[in-house]
DNA sequence: AAGTAATCCAACCGCAGTCGT
DNA sequence: TACGACTGCGGTTGGATTACT
């Protein structure tokens, strides 16, 4: 195969790469199909080793990389939903950017995916405000306006769905600390690409959740071509290209609709209450908030994260501006 | 329609921790 | 204890896509 270009190349090429042909870059549809089935038949970990037996040749850490925020089975894809943005607010309220203990607490989200969630979306927004991302304003407006704003949301879309409201993510919280309680639920079905896996005769028959339709000896979606297999974009049925208005449910068997958001959301039971609401007064100057445009997506248009804003929240901070 | 800017996210890197010898 | 191999984590990059002019 042809030595792909790779991302973020930025240094020169560590040894190990230099004594062998090592591949970089995005994966092809065929290197994922041989690190699926060496998964399935071997198991996962000693990525070196997998890279060296399955006939990859990429390193073990690429093959880790790979298998653990694409291909894994139970990897989830899709927006990013109102619960998951709460506990993830919340998570990084606690830990700061210890991503992968965050996306412990959500079941089928990558260290990589929450990571980038929160650097696209929060650092975004933040950077508008004109404020530093671990400032004491922005934890503020986090804590008092996008959570109990996203759990109002929540109830509201519970309530929307009939769902009373005993089932849904219940928030209570003081403002020192919060509460969580994990319950472990299965929301995924596990390594169910191994139902239709011919290991023995080395074919491979399988559907896998992040591979649209079916894998192996079945001729893969023509969106997908072996150099584009991860990059593809909308075309691409793994599901690849996260916009916020592209519906992706299609693409995989897990429910993103807010609709099914109560059955498959994880209950860790986030508990916020009534203190989430600001203190008067409470917010220190400094939030820029001249800097966000009237017709700001931050405020009145853009993905859920932005839909918490509205002109009331601004003007009302802007009122506690001028209190103090 | 074409060019440019902004955004997204897969994949890379370096570093630190763990484990076996 | 020292060393190397391996693994996992967090930060960064840049190609692809989307939005805007």
């Amino acid at each position: 195969m042809d030595r792909v270009k790779g991302r973020g190349c930025k240094s020169s090429m560590q040894s190990e790469e230099e004594m062998t042909d090592l591949r970089r870059g995005p994966w092809t549809v065929e290197e994922d199909f041989t690190l699926i089935n060496y998964v399935a038949h071997h198991g996962e970990g000693r990525w070196n080793s997998v890279a060296r037996c399955a006939g990859l040749k990429r390193t073990g850490k690429s093959c880790r990389l790979r298998w653990l925020n694409y291909l894994r089975p139970d990897v989830r894809r899709g927006n990013i939903t109102l619960e998951e943005q709460l506990l993830i607010l919340e998570l990084h309220s606690r830990w700061g950017n210890r991503w992968s203990k965050i996306a412990q607490h959500l079941p089928g989200r990558t260290d990589n995916e929450i990571k980038n969630y929160w650097r696209t979306r929060v650092q975004k927004h933040a950077k508008q405000l004109k404020c530093d991302v671990n400032s004491k304003q922005f934890k503020d407006t986090m804590r008092y306006l996008w959570m109990p704003r996203l759990v109002e949301r929540i109830q509201a879309a519970a309530t929307a769905n009939g769902v009373s409201s005993s089932t849904t993510t219940t928030t209570t919280a003081t403002t020192n600390s919060t509460t969580t309680t994990t319950n472990t639920h299965q929301y995924f079905t596990d390594n169910n690409f191994n139902n239709n896996m011919d290991i023995g005769s080395g074919q491979v028959i399988l559907s896998h959740p992040n591979i649209g339709g079916s894998l192996g000896s079945v001729p893969v979606n023509s969106g997908f071509t072996p150099e584009n297999s991860s990059t593809a974009a909308s075309s691409d049925s793994f599901g690849t290209q996260v916009s916020p208005v592209s519906d992706l449910t299609d693409c995989y068997n897990y429910p993103v609709t807010q609709s099914n958001n109560q059955e498959y959301f994880p209950t860790n039971q986030l508990i916020y209450g009534d203190t989430l609401t600001s203190p008067t007064g409470y917010f220190n100057p400094g939030l820029d908030f001249q800097a966000m445009e009237p017709n700001n997506q931050w405020m009145d248009g853009g993905d859920l994260l932005d839909n918490l804003w509205n002109v009331e929240d601004v003007l009302f901070l802007q009122q506690q501006l001028n209190n103090n």
